[in-house]
Parts: structure tokens; sequence; C-alpha cells
DNA sequence: CTTGACCTTGTTGTTGCCTACAAGCTGTAG
DNA sequence: CTACAGCTTGTAGGCAACAACAAGGTCAAG
């Protein structure tokens, strides 16, 4: 029942067809087996992870520091204070997005509010505040 | 005082001195008045943009996106119902991609802490329950 | 038993975002 | 007055992340 095609994949995570062979190329995903017709097959667990690689990347990840997120929990022989360390300094790096994109909601919220008030000159200019929160 | 040129805009933005002509071309910047020598002279508020621009990039947003973003207050004469509509949906976008950032920081927490109680066997993970939370 | 959708490989093209020339003008320090 | 950093233009190169071929094998429907 399990035995998902390319095309299928492709579907289901909402990438192009030959996006799923370069993931594979580039090792985001691990090389499927293949059926007695040399087609891949994949699993569940591949289409999770397409789903948290799109995630990812929308959130400013590049696939390259993906596959350092990924990497995480593959190696299980890592020592935990590597993989502690490691995952430490992702979870840092999240918090510094998170901050970015408070400071830009909060400007944001300042200028629909500047205009709710009925005041149709926009003197200031509260978007480019958000830089003032340090990054 | 405040005559910046192309090579200390670059400096004092952290961006390469060609990427300055870059964001020029792009519309993203105001093309610059020249001095005598024909040289760019920039001010103050374009080191502003350029840094909100990087750090808006950083959070994954692309240069067509943080162009409608900076957009938003440059149109004087928009309707206000307009704006607001906009910026409502940016800020929409923004909350996004905060949720997803909090999803991905709630399973490395779950996976240092997995590592932190001495249990080096990692049986499941929990990064790739990170795509649960709806995007 | 052929049509058409799907898969295979290798290779090339595209888009976004820079980055790096080359050839020449400008401005200042020694 | 010359060296040298810094500016000008136009144009070309480069990397990430795909996307799109071509030429052919596979399989279910009609």
């Amino acid at each position: 029942m399990a035995t998902i095609t390319r095309g299928e994949l492709a579907k289901r995570c909402d990438i192009n067809f030959e996006t799923v062979r370069y993931y594979e190329r580039q090792g985001l995903i691990a090389i499927p087996a293949r059926n007695a017709s040399n087609y891949r097959v994949y699993d569940e667990e591949t289409v999770r992870r397409i789903r948290f690689i799109k995630r990812a990347q929308e959130v400013g990840f590049t696939l390259k520091e993906i596959q350092d997120l990924l990497a995480l929990r593959v190696r299980r022989g890592a020592r935990c204070s590597d993989v502690v360390a490691r995952a430490d300094a992702k979870i840092a790096d999240i918090d510094a997005r998170i901050r970015s994109l408070g400071a830009m909601r909060r400007s944001l919220v300042a200028l629909a509010k500047q205009c709710e008030g009925g005041d149709a000159s926009i003197s200031k200019c509260p978007i480019l505040d958000a830089f003032e929160a340090p990054a």
C-alpha cells in the first residue's frame, strides 16, 4: 500500500517532479529503493522530510543549512554534547529570526494603525524603524 | 557632513560595493544624486533602507517581496484602506513564518533535551515533527 | 496491441542575487 | 607630478535552486 512513486511524492509535497531528483543528488533525501521496473519507491518519511525542507526554506534557511538541521538526528553515534551544541546554535539562529520578524511585524502594525487613524498623510516611515531592533 | 559615497555606504551596510549599484538597478533604493565629479552621493535613509533589506532577506523575503514591503509607505496618494489591506496581508505572512520557526524551535529543544537526558540513543526524530504545525 | 501517462538517464537552460572584471576618470598623499 | 585608492560605465561570470528538455523503457486502458 505504501509505495509512493516519484510523481506521487512530488504531487503530495507540492514540488516539481524533477526537484525530487535534485534533492536526491544533493543528499537531502535518502537514495530510494527501486521496484522491479527500476522506478524509485518512497515512503511516508520522505514525504514528511520534504515538507520539512519546504517549511524551513520558507523561513529563510538554505538547503545547506537544512541539511545541517536534518543531520542533527542522523548521526546516531554522535556524542550528545556535540548534538546539543549544534542544536543550541540553531535555536539561537531561529530566535534571531523570530526577533527580526517581530520587529517587522511591529512596524507594519504601526503603519496600518497610522492609516486607520484617518491620517491620510504618512509622514514618518514606520517600516524603516524595523532595523532598530538589533539582529 | 552627511555625504556618503558608494564605498562608504557598502562598508556601513556590510554589503559589496557592486551590490549597491545592483540595488539601484532593481529599484530597491532611490537613484542617488551626483556630486561635481559624477560620484553617487547617499544619505542616512539609504543606509537604513539597505539594512532593512538585509534583515528582511535574512528571514526569507525575496527582493521582490521586500520591494512590496517598502512600497507600502511610498505611495502617499494611496488610499488608506489599500495600504492597510496590504500591510495586513504581510502581517499574516510574517505570523505564519513565526509559527513555523516556533515549531522548529520546539523540535530542536526537544532534541537537545533528549540528548541531555543521557539517553544516547535517539530513537524518534523530533526535528521532523516540526511539519506537524500547519504552515 | 497501440495510445498515453508515467517512469528512466544525462544534459542543458532559467531565475534570483549578486560579484567581478575592463577601461577610464577623480582626488589626495608624498 | 606621480602613485594609488576610489569612483564611473558596460558587460560578463558565478552559485543556488530548480526546471526543462531528449531519447527511451514500463504499464494499464481500450
